[in-house]
DNA sequence: TGATGTCGGGCGACCG
């Protein structure tokens, strides 16, 4: 057999001897075996840096120059989450494709509008574009979609893992099952992703149709050691001598993680600032240069630039406090250390967050997480006497060892990006019948959970003279409405995705970032923002500006955000390390400590065989051992039944009141099957970009298929009766 | 109500 270098062609050849490489690695002879010997689709799952990019596009590549189309148009279309990685990735690419003779087109907002112009009138070569983009692509230019794809051996999809289960990955998936239609071929599909939560649903994601024939390539597991240690930190001990819990670790991070380069992931962009401020003050204080700063999404450009750049340059020792900006593909390099501040909300980001430090040979990986619980009083609620976030961090950093993580939940409506896929066929083609655009987007595209009625009551809505959205021509042909065509007209539309409204925060002439306009702003007031303290000089609201100038002291401002939801399996295991008596090995004196306390607590609830306990007089705790789903699904139905209800993690706190049914009579009526309306208090549905112009109906409907699962819910009651 | 975050963009007018 010939070995993967053998297939390739003579100019990638050359570019992989140049590269001063002994040999191709692992996943990159398998994939170029599967990509050159077959024409199906593939997963290519390794963690950041394991030379992905080289294993779908060496063999790729190879097969064009071997055999070249001699049609019009890009010969392999990749599509990114991320500019800054579309820049990332033309660069590697530039340096292959030069010995191959193929232009490279990275397209995204950024690009001038030359190199578009240039690339649209010879389309040939690597495209390299957003989902957003793409979208501008089949508005803008619907009827050339054949002159630009009608070469196109390949797309390749990058981060497959992050847009699994988003509304940008449904898009992705509409846009190329309509490309495909216009096209009347299949085109091949490459995912590249980190380590995968379920490699089938993925392959499901990829390929709708023909899932079995998916194949995939993945990297041997295992690699670095991983060095992991918990700490616990107490809050609130005012009478206390002694740092607060925050002064307390900032001071941590300070002595351990100075000198190297490190990520601290600190969970919400208000604790970046806190923690960012604090590392800064330290660093003034012992006169030492500056190496801690702050990176979230609302900080300029500039300042995010600044950041990764250090980072990647390894000149001077970094460290950037962030949020989850800095868990996707960018390549800044290894770093030493990872911290984790508080719990994290999911097993699988905290996998790639640890993906970033060990990478190099013979250096392990280290996580150090820190968990914040507060002092107990007399008073202090149930879930705090639990350590529901330490436990969390436990059940996190157990299934991580476990190598689980989260699969991509399936089975939404995702009515809001139907919405806006409705529009976009429209605006492409200029009119379409309501049967065809239903086997365009339903049948044969994405949206596959959307029947015909809900389709049609989707259609009415956005017809509906006050929405106006759409309208029908005599003949039946869907046309934009007056309001549609706005819509459709401004470059917003073409993003899938809500984004809040926000103030630009300037200082001397400079802009630092963006606060949502729900923080209460004004002139006098004191700020910390991008790691540093200001005072307000003016507001304007009309422009959306605040002028700030260098202050001493100040508060960090509130950002808004969604809560996510926690999957079922890691409350299942908290529940485990409630009850049963490990002390891993990991955790710190405090951690430790608190870990007993919370399983003393926990068990003097007694919960008997079933899962409900009585908490003074009148509050009962239900756990419920299920995830945020099904947990905030039982909170409705028994708020429907008049009960105050409170969600925690895998618990609901259940107040009665006058005129409320027995709890377990509640509970039984559940049990047994009984219709409940879980909207009576009329909850807000209203959560993506299109929904506001959907039926109150469509809404409960969207909300049903992806944020509550009700057909669990006789099961969990039953359970909880025990 | 107990709680996060991230991501994207076209065109034409104007100026040198």
């Amino acid at each position: 057999m010939s070995t993967a270098f053998d297939k390739l062609a003579r100019p990638i050849q050359k570019w992989v001897r140049a590269q001063g490489w002994r040999e191709m690695r692992d996943i990159q002879a398998r994939a170029t075996h599967v990509l050159m010997d077959s024409d199906a689709d593939l997963i290519v799952a390794a963690s950041t840096a394991g030379g992905k990019t080289e294993a779908a596009f060496l063999p790729l590549l190879s097969q064009i120059l071997d055999d070249p189309s001699g049609i019009s148009g890009f010969d392999l279309l990749y599509v990114a989450p991320l500019k800054a990685l579309i820049t990332d990735q033309a660069r590697r690419l530039d340096d292959i494709c030069r010995e191959a003779e193929l232009p490279v087109i990275p397209w995204h907002g950024d690009v001038p509008a030359s190199v578009k112009t240039r690339a649209i009138k010879r389309p040939r070569g690597v495209l390299l574009i957003t989902p957003e983009s793409l979208e501008a692509l089949f508005i803008r230019r619907g009827l050339e979609l054949p002159r630009l794809f009608g070469a196109t051996r390949a797309v390749i999809l990058d981060e497959l893992h992050s847009v699994l289960d988003s509304e940008r990955g449904i898009q992705i998936r509409s846009l190329l099952a309509r490309l495909e239609q216009s096209l009347n071929r299949l085109i091949r599909r490459v995912g590249l992703s980190a380590t995968l939560g379920d490699m089938e649903l993925a392959k499901a994601y990829l390929r709708p149709d023909s899932p079995g024939e998916v194949r995939e390539v993945v990297a041997a597991g295992g690699g670095a050691e991983l060095q992991l240690q918990l700490r616990g930190y107490v809050t609130g001990d005012n009478d206390d001598e002694g740092p607060s819990a925050t002064d307390a670790i900032a001071l941590h991070l300070f002595g351990h993680l100075r000198g190297s380069d490190n990520l601290v992931f600190a969970g919400a962009r208000q604790a970046v600032e806190i923690y960012s401020d604090r590392l800064r003050t330290l660093c003034e204080k012992e006169r030492l240069p500056q190496e801690f700063y702050p990176h979230h999404a609302s900080l300029s450009r500039d300042h995010r630039d600044f950041v990764e750049r250090r980072l990647k340059d390894g000149n001077a020792p970094t460290t950037a406090i962030c949020t989850s900006t800095l868990e996707l593909g960018i390549d800044i390099g290894d770093v030493t250390c990872v911290g984790q501040i508080g719990a994290p909300f999911s097993v699988a980001s905290l996998r790639q967050r640890l993906g970033r430090s060990g990478r190099r040979p013979g250096k392990p990986a280290i996580l150090r997480q820190y968990v914040v619980e507060a002092k107990l009083t007399p008073t202090s609620n149930f879930s705090d006497r639990l350590r529901l976030g330490l436990v969390r961090a436990v059940a996190m950093i157990e299934l991580l060892l476990e190598g689980w993580c989260e699969p991509p939940k399936r089975g939404a409506l995702h009515l809001s990006t139907l919405v806006h896929q409705i529009l976009s066929v429209i605006a492409q083609r200029g009119g379409i019948h309501a049967q065809q655009l239903y086997g365009m987007l339903c049948q044969k595209g994405p949206f596959r959970q959307v029947d015909t009625q809900p389709f049609l009551d989707v259609l009415r809505a956005l017809g509906h003279p006050e929405t106006a959205l759409i309208e029908q021509a005599d003949d039946g042909l869907l046309l934009l409405g007056a309001m549609g065509e706005k819509l459709v007209e401004h470059y917003s539309f073409y993003a899938v995705f809500q984004t809040p409204e926000e103030y630009r925060l300037i200082s001397g002439g400079k802009e630092l970032g963006t606060l949502p306009i729900d923080n209460l702003i004004a002139p006098g007031m004191l700020l910390i923002f991008s790691g540093r303290r200001w005072l307000v000089l003016e507001v304007h609201d009309r422009d959306r500006v605040i002028m700030v100038s260098p202050a001493k002291a100040g508060v960090p401002p509130l950002f808004g955000g969604d809560p996510g939801n926690i999957h079922d399996r890691v409350i299942e295991r908290m529940l485990d390390i409630l009850e049963d008596q490990n002390r891993p090995i990991y955790m710190d004196a405090t951690a430790l400590e608190l870990l007993e306390e919370a399983r003393s607590h926990y068990a003097q609830l007694q919960f008997g065989p079933g899962r409900i306990a009585q908490l003074g007089e009148n509050a009962t705790i239900l756990a419920t051992r299920t995830g945020s789903i099904r947990t905030t699904t039982l909170a409705l139905a028994l708020r429907a039944a008049g009960f105050t209800v409170q969600t925690h993690d895998g618990f609901l706190e259940v107040f009665g009141k006058d005129g409320t049914p027995l709890l377990i009579d509640a509970l039984a009526a559940l049990a047994s099957g009984e219709a409940v309306n879980l909207f009576t208090h009329s909850p807000n549905l209203v959560f993506e970009k299109f929904h506001p112009y959907l039926t109150e109906a469509l809404l409960q409907q969207d909300a049903f298929s992806a944020r509550l699962d009700t057909a669990a819910l006789a099961e969990l009651s039953r359970s909880i009766l025990g």
